[in-house]
DNA sequence: CGTCGCCAAATTGTATACAGCATGTTATAC
DNA sequence: GTATAACATGCTGTATACAATTTGGCGACG
């Protein structure tokens, strides 16, 4: 049946089992939304597109139900997440919470060097912002700020909990963050200003307003979300 | 409306197919730590005492690493998770990120009858507080509390993660809870106190340190929970 | 003593089989 | 033409079988 491949090695991350590797490719195509919003999952069809039987392919849709990403119904099996203005706002308020929990622990337990390493990113980066990079780029620079700024709370929950909803927003992201190219990166290089001085409310305060206004463009981002799908895609 | 009623999905109690009454039965197991910390779960063992097979008793496995009551190893298996301070103390940060943020969108937008209804829960309840309850009610009760006050923002993704986390902590809880007994209803008081005034910071902030307090006991009731689940268990 | 290697037993990983629902279709009655 | 009932089909739910891997023990050897 399966010849062994013998790539192993077990240090850095790498997942061997049939389970791991299916699980990050169907996430994959849910963030991505390759599944409609709402659409149906067959497992039959998908099992063998993926070269794989129905069993690990069940137990990784079953991790991603956990995770938000697919819905289940007893007896008819799985579904693409919705795609509701109303839960992206839920999604983008849940990353509030967190950020800004980690931001204010930062504060507190962050050391200069690491702030300043976050600081050079962003210096790094700023070209990407301002000149013709592709969305997706553009939203990757994004996450990774946010991310490194989460890790900064050294609180491993908080920034496991913002990796999963940061991909299940990133389909929006990817259109609101296309418009707003150039504030994006000033108001990055304004929260880290407030954390290195070490004051939270003005941290605290330029973070939220910062994820509020781009939640704010959410709603528009969903129809715009279901034009790509629906007539380009 | 009778809405939500003759739906199957995560949340209602109802479970029809046989994963979902294992998961629960497996989830109330790893809540309580019937298996140690760390413990390896023996799959074929587990199957046979719950009167499955593997295969769906592996999907409900699948769910828990997901939700972070369990953990997974290629090869080895799954094991129960870690009950370390530090790992505790990261389940309050997080908690504290939820609730107050939506305790911040209950203010803007519960109604003053739903606010009305939770002073009369909790009023209804106080004799229990005082008086020689289990620790299990007691919890009962406070988590009610919490999960009522987190509803209020009408935001189902962040009361979804609070039954999350609350879970994840709850055997801490028990013995947490047990010493603070007649404070702990007096701040729930204080923090619907000014929800009801609509004082976003005096609430924020009464909550924020009630939830504090608590956190800063956990480490010691690590400590009491390892005598209990290895001496006592 | 310690540790290395090898074999046996236990355990996990995945495929497959089949029973039981769910869904869609056709036939029939009004 | 609409509605309903019976049927056919496809899909999901779970058990079981077996291959692949890990684990634990035991004896040989340094």
């Amino acid at each position: 049946m399966s010849m062994g491949e013998a790539e192993e090695g077990q240090g850095g991350g790498m997942a061997n089992s049939s389970v791991d590797r299916i699980y990050e490719q169907v996430r994959s195509m849910a963030t991505e939304f390759a599944f409609k919003p709402e659409e149906r999952i067959n497992e039959g069809a998908l099992a063998s597109t993926l070269g794989v039987s129905r069993t690990p392919l069940r137990e990784a849709l079953n991790r991603l139900v956990a995770e938000g990403f697919i819905t289940f119904q007893t007896g008819r099996g799985f579904f693409n997440r919705s795609l509701q203005p109303r839960k992206v706002l839920e999604l983008y308020e849940l990353r509030q919470a967190i950020e800004t929990e980690a931001l204010r622990r930062a504060i507190d337990r962050a050391d200069d060097a690491s702030i300043a390493a976050l600081r050079d990113f962003l210096l790094e980066t700023e070209p990407a912002y301002s000149a013709g990079t592709s969305a997706k780029v553009l939203v990757e620079l994004d996450e990774a700020f946010h991310m490194r700024l989460a890790e900064l709370s050294q609180n491993d929950e908080l920034v496991h909990m913002l990796r999963n909803v940061s991909e299940r927003i990133r389909y929006v992201r990817w259109i609101v963050l296309n418009e707003k190219r150039g504030r994006t990166h000033a108001e990055h290089i304004r929260i880290l200003d407030a954390l290195a001085a070490r004051n939270t409310d003005a941290a605290v305060t330029a973070l939220r307003d910062h994820i509020e206004q781009h939640s704010e463009e959410a709603t528009a981002a969903v129809r715009i979300a279901y034009s790509q799908l629906y007539v380009m895609g």
